[in-house]
DNA sequence: GTTAGTAGGTACCTAGAGGAAAGTAAAGGG
DNA sequence: CCCTTTACTTTCCTCTAGGTACCTACTAAC
């Protein structure tokens, strides 16, 4: 990783992608509980709106992380899974998860000493 | 406290700490160039203006990750650098830059199939 | 006395993200 | 003809993050 003289972050645009509102609490309700309906992550992913859950994966959808499969019923079904691509985020999360085990007691630490 | 979806998501509070906006360009300036001053950083973070990095600065310094080391001259001087805290960061910014090289071109792949 | 140079602080304002609530489509059952 | 269900869509409104611009303290040098 030698991107010295690069002045913008160079991991800028996959946050972008991975870490935008929302996007990850879809992701781990998918990944946790298997490919399920829109209503079934309405109700998993507390305090979402179903318009921002709508734009989120349909953003999800366009970048490839989340298949969407339309069922022409009535009243129609919709289900989302994760895709292949967005299965390979599973070791990055779960690096990230295992860090935060690690050092998020030292980071509240030193919450409290800088506030105190 | 931002609602990231808390419960659902078990990195939530993790990514509030390292992923909320302008926290990755300053943790990279500093990373990439070392320990640096307020002018510096405001140089070198392209778009950010004062009062933000100011805002972001400090609470990445209430967490632990940045230390702040004040100069009584005249003109003042501050002096910024990543703590080992926020060192430990640099393998989990590896492999998150080694999956957005592998799979950033996917995803702008799915895009372009997606909008066509 | 006034200017330069630094690291902010503060007041004001705007843009845009997101919440709430109502509307829509479709087919079958009553 | 209306009601039901689901997955949105649309409209309206609020709230806040962030931008702009100006203000501050401090001393040396001119």
């Amino acid at each position: 990783m030698e991107i010295r003289g690069l002045e913008a972050c160079p991991i800028a645009d996959v946050i972008d992608v991975l870490f935008s509102r929302w996007t990850t609490p879809i992701l781990w309700g998918l990944h946790e509980r298997g490919r399920q309906r829109f209503g079934d992550l309405e109700r998993h992913v507390p305090g979402i709106s179903p318009k921002v859950l709508t734009q989120r994966l349909r953003q999800l959808e366009r970048d490839g992380l989340v298949a969407r499969t339309y069922h022409a019923e009535v009243p129609p079904r919709v289900e989302y899974e994760i895709t292949p691509l967005g299965a390979s985020l599973e070791p990055l999360f779960g690096s990230l998860s295992a860090w935060g085990a690690t050092n998020m007691p030292s980071i509240e630490k030193a919450r409290r000493a800088y506030d105190g």
